[in-house]
DNA sequence: GAGGCATGTCAATGACACTTTACATTATGT
DNA sequence: ACATAATGTAAAGTGTCATTGACATGCCTC
C-alpha cells in the first residue's frame, strides 16, 4: 500500500507537524505512514481524504498500481 | 462509519462464509464488519471494493453520509 | 424431532494503528 | 558557535483489527 502523501503536502508547503494537527494525530504518525511502516486506519483514510478534497483511491494505491513508472 | 456490506452481499446471494473465504478472511470479521462492531483495515477495505468492483466511498460512509434516510 | 446451514455473539490470542517521550540529524538564521 | 525548525527513528504503552474455537438461535428439510 503505497500513498501519496509526502507530495500532497510538500505541495501545500505543510510540515508534518502541521498535517498532523490537522489530521488530529501524532507526527510521527504522519511520519510512519509517509515513510510506509503502517497503514492508516479507515477512518483515518477518510479523513485525509477529506483534508485533500481527493478520494481514498486518489492517495492510496494498491502495490502495483503506478509502480511501473 | 457505516457500510453497505451486507447489502452488496444480499444482491450476490452470498452467506458470510462465502464473502469471508472470497476475501480471505474469517467469518466472524465479515460479521463484525457488517454489523459495526469495528472498521477493516485499508487494505481489507481495498479488497472489498475491488471483489465488488466500487470504489472505497461507495461501500463504506462516513457516518452522517446517507444517515437521514 | 433430528440434521444441516446461516447468522449472531462471546472469550482468548496475536498483530497492527496510534500514542508519548526521547534522541539524532540536517538545514536555516542570528 | 548557538538556537530553532523539520525530519527520521526508537521504545513502551493502549486500544482496535482480525484470528480461532465454541455455543446459541432460527430456518428449512427430511
Amino acid at each position: 500500500m503505497k500513498n501519496r502523501l509526502k507530495l500532497l503536502r510538500a505541495e501545500r508547503d505543510w510540515s508534518q507537524g502541521e498535517l498532523a494537527t490537522r489530521l488530529g494525530i501524532s507526527r510521527q504518525s504522519v511520519n510512519a505512514i509517509e515513510t510506509g511502516k503502517y497503514d492508516p486506519s479507515l477512518p483515518l483514510a477518510f479523513r485525509i481524504a477529506d483534508l485533500f478534497a481527493l478520494r481514498i483511491e486518489d492517495i492510496f494505491l494498491r502495490d502495483e498500481e503506478g509502480a511501473g513508472e
